[in-house]
DNA sequence: ATGTATTGATCGGTTTTATCGATTAGTATT
DNA sequence: AATACTAATCGATAAAACCGATCAATACAT
């Protein structure tokens, strides 16, 4: 047997006006209908909650706590109602948010302070892992948006590219390549060429870009971050790509590289936002990918 | 707009089983009516708390605070129910009795200390105050019940003997009835009679079961207590006429007066309880009165 | 005393809601 | 391609909620 919140409203609203009609057209019910919901409630609980007098409604001391108990509940029931309603606002609740290591460490910073600004409500927890994994906590609905490179396939997901970010060369000083304003794909041939190692997108994005082979040049080590690829790059151990993004946000820090880009060719990836298919909140996906286009430095806007 | 007790369950539920059929199945309704009942709920708040996929189904992050929310909700109503059902058991919760001064101190150590004994759950709660005073508390509903000395008008009141309190004459050492063994009503006729000041019913009591008035012997001094009543007695100034449950309870304590009863003659008063006619713990009530005639010593019990 | 107004309970009838069983559409799995 | 499974949907029915009117008891004013 439950009570209903309706009696317990019931119930509150004659303890509140120790008058059943009075109650009855707070409540917007007439007297009756009150009368009979308070009588089912009391027969069902086996109590007397009030006890009717000629002159006036007097509340039993059982009828006390119950009365406690239930202004207890229906405050909570507002509470439910109001956890609702202030997530209408769009932006205001938890994202749980993936992204691959090559975009996170130079996009998010300057984005989350943004973010902050903007939506100080939203509260955004964040997840750095590789693409494959992105993809199978997005799956598992233990990540609602993850952004990362495209192209990658991404079954049951939406997605939406929001800026292309190109690919640079980077060249220790006195490179033989130092010369050139722009470089050519071509020119890469035969150089030691730096990447990270299996797993990352990025790697396969760029020899993609630059139509190699990963046989096709020398890829005598493997950088576990960009940061060590550039450490690696200064230290002359050979060249790489970096994607303009971390260009933008400093990856070279205080070393001396130099950084060259190429031509007219389209050497660059996607970068984009993916989220299942059947995620409710895609409005509001759809406005935060609008906020990250306005907000990124070092991306090159989708003509 | 409010959600139901019902809609809180299945909610529960689904989140629990991750499986509407199942969560169908453990609220006894079909799938069919669990839906629909989500649907609503949902459409209602504008807010989406699981999200379907094909596979599993996934919770929301509103849902996910929802679901807790919802939870608690449940507790509460378990609680509220609990409630309900715990004072099902008699003799468990509040009662806030009033007594008269004249019964109060000689009648209540003793027996509160039985009560705490066998209804250790039993709160109650206490109120000394004069016959008028009490009825007025009780029609307020500012007393449950109250422990007084009939007759008494009590209007509103449904009221019940307990036992009947025989009065006994008072006397100094020394006193010129002090060699009548009992003593009849005749010989109070000029003696300096002690008694309560207005207001107490043990006043008209005590006249009233003397057949005497208020004018017929000398009322010299008005006491404020039974217990100062004995102090003049013992410092000379008259006998007085008190209840046999106040000897009992030792109300002449270190003193040398002496006790002299009355014959055949009926000179007592009645003591019973009294609580509204409407109010709904009745049984309680009765229940409680044979545990006081079991239990007060000094009374009589009533033929 | 007598009549009027109030109060909460009760009854009959209507509307609304809840629930069920069956079916469907969309996905996985075999 | 066939099968199994899931949640949504539909139509019909049973249950309830609710209202308006009335009643009995009482308070209050005359």
């Amino acid at each position: 047997m439950l009570p209903s919140i309706k009696q317990l409203r019931y119930i509150c609203a004659v303890a509140e006006y120790k008058h059943f009609s009075k109650a009855a057209e707070a409540c917007h019910v007439t007297q009756s209908t009150l009368s009979a919901a308070i009588q089912e409630l009391e027969s069902q609980l086996g109590a007397v909650i009030f006890e009717r007098n000629k002159k006036t409604v007097l509340v039993t001391p059982l009828g006390e706590k119950l009365l406690h108990q239930a202004r207890l509940i229906l405050g909570n029931v507002e509470d439910f109602v109001g956890l609702a309603k202030s997530h209408d606002e769009a932006l205001t609740g938890e994202i749980r948010l993936g992204v691959i290591p090559t975009i996170g460490p130079f996009m998010l910073p300057q984005l989350l302070a943004q973010l902050r600004h903007h939506y100080p409500k939203l509260k955004l927890f964040l997840k750095e892992d590789l693409s494959a994994n992105l993809l199978q906590q997005l799956q598992e609905g233990k990540l609602d948006l993850a952004i990362l490179a495209f192209p990658y396939p991404m079954p049951d997901m939406e997605t939406l590219t929001l800026f292309r970010d190109d690919f640079v060369l980077c060249l220790p000083p006195g490179h033989q390549l130092e010369g050139s304003k722009l470089v050519k794909q071509k020119q890469l041939h035969g150089e030691s060429l730096l990447l990270l190692e299996e797993g990352h997108c990025l790697r396969d994005h760029a020899l993609e870009a630059c139509k190699l082979q990963s046989t096709a040049t020398d890829v005598v080590y493997q950088g576990t971050s960009l940061h060590t690829l550039v450490q690696m790059v200064a230290n002359g151990l050979g060249v790489t790509l970096l994607p303009a993004i971390s260009v933008a946000a400093d990856v070279l820090g205080d070393t001396d590289l130099q950084i060259r880009e190429f031509g007219k060719e389209n050497v660059s990836r996607k970068i984009g936002m993916a989220w299942r298919k059947s995620d409710p909140r895609r409005e509001e996906y759809l406005l935060l990918s609008e906020f990250i286009k306005a907000n990124t430095s070092g991306a090159v806007p989708i003509s």
